[in-house]
DNA sequence: CGGAGTCTTGACTCCAATCAACAGCGGTGG
DNA sequence: CCACCGCTGTTGATTGGAGTCAAGACTCCG
């Protein structure tokens, strides 16, 4: 078991009350923020904050308190598996929401970090519950459950499954590329391990062996990719 | 690959309509039967149906026209893999929902197929839909997909790593046994494997060593097993 | 410059996939 | 009735891919 306790920072580099009137997501591209009249009604106040990459916004386990509007940036969730190592569940983008199982009253399920700087929206629960029902937003909660859904399945069934080189591949031609782009995020070696449950080691021989066949490039923190090329690997 | 078909026959042994004010899920201890005044408004009829084991609901990919309430039996919903066997990504019980994904506009995700003779209420698309977003039911949608998501981070997190013992441990200690029991539903070699992403060679030795050491036996479409013995082979 | 963390590469081991054969069981039909 | 067939489950022999352990290269940053 490897105990390195990875990098937990609670660090929130900017902080200001929020006014959901000119929040960019809240007229309808994204998440409906409903909230509003809420806390106008003397409710908590929703912070908007923005952490930095590898911060955590919450951990697994810790009381459910808040949810979190996800308006830049990307985050992990993970869950400690077995041995001991987190294991990537999930990636959120803009506009989704973190931490919604505050609602059904238990801890939250997963450690939420940011892998590319991110700023949220923290909506305490309270104001949450009074609104999350509201049947205007009900069509866009729905949504988002179908993405989450959506995502776990493909993790069961496309990085969970077959040879180091396809999940490999899977991932970058159906994860953060979106299945459309020629390019994503070049995560860590330590987050593609998590995300495929194969060893860092097993996910650098491949990503290296990638880039010797001419299939992959990494520059600044990005991968790019020759889709067609890698088309028939994701199949092993 | 495999490419014996696997039992899809769509039949359906018993077939009323259903008065949902005779319910037994709709008062309260599972779904919220809120469809029942939209019927009577004329909307299309909410059949009782029965599967039999081993029958399919729907398949991956079909167009998505009802939402199935269970009432009784176990479904499993499958998706296709890359190597072209299923694998079984949720388990659904009594009171639970399947084909919500209807909602979203889109296909069926799942194959969903009968592990033990079902019961279930098929509602209509547009019979769900007008209600669907109805306050009084939306609370307990909500916990519905929390049991949703739960149970798929599950799936990734237990059930995808790990050694074989491990995965057959934590699966009879944590899954159709609901952390409680120390019984469950015997499930064919084939479902485990496609489950725990082993092949059927590899669960049937691990199922036959764990009958060896006395920690498992199998009877009439049940599993017996002594949850303190398996609890430390579930680490590994 | 030095050090910690990340990434890469090598050598070896081992668990599970694969290929193959067979047993048990139930159903079906001659 | 019993022989046959298909399906499920079991077991064995062999192989291969990934885990493990170890060492070194690289990068970023104080």
């Amino acid at each position: 078991m490897d105990t390195r306790t990875r990098s937990r920072k609670r660090v929130v580099d900017w902080q200001a009350h929020t006014n959901c009137a000119e929040c960019s997501l809240a007229r309808g591209e994204s998440f409906q923020c409903a909230l509003l009249p809420r806390r106008e009604g003397g409710g908590a106040p929703i912070d908007k904050l923005a952490y930095g990459a590898r911060t955590s916004l919450y951990g697994e386990g810790d009381p459910a308190h808040f949810i979190y509007v996800i308006r830049e940036g990307l985050l992990k969730l993970t869950q400690l598996a077995i041995n001991g190592m987190p294991r990537i569940v999930r990636f959120l983008h803009k506009g989704q929401l973190a931490g919604l199982e505050a609602l059904s009253g238990g801890p939250y399920r997963h450690t939420a970090e940011a892998i590319l700087p991110a700023v949220v929206c923290r909506v305490p629960l309270e104001s949450f519950r009074n609104h999350g029902h509201d049947p205007s937003i009900a069509p866009h909660l729905f949504s988002l459950w179908q993405r989450t859904t959506d995502d776990a399945d493909m993790v069961i069934t496309q990085l969970s499954t077959g040879t180091a080189q396809g999940r490999v591949a899977r991932f970058l031609l159906h994860v953060l590329s979106e299945g459309k782009e020629d390019h994503c995020v070049a995560l860590s070696r330590e987050d593609m391990s998590a995300l495929l449950s194969v060893t860092v080691e097993t996910v650098s021989r491949t990503v290296a062996e990638f880039k010797r066949q001419g299939l992959l490039q990494e520059s600044k923190g990005v991968f790019h990719f020759d889709r067609r090329a890698l088309a028939p690997l994701a199949a092993l």
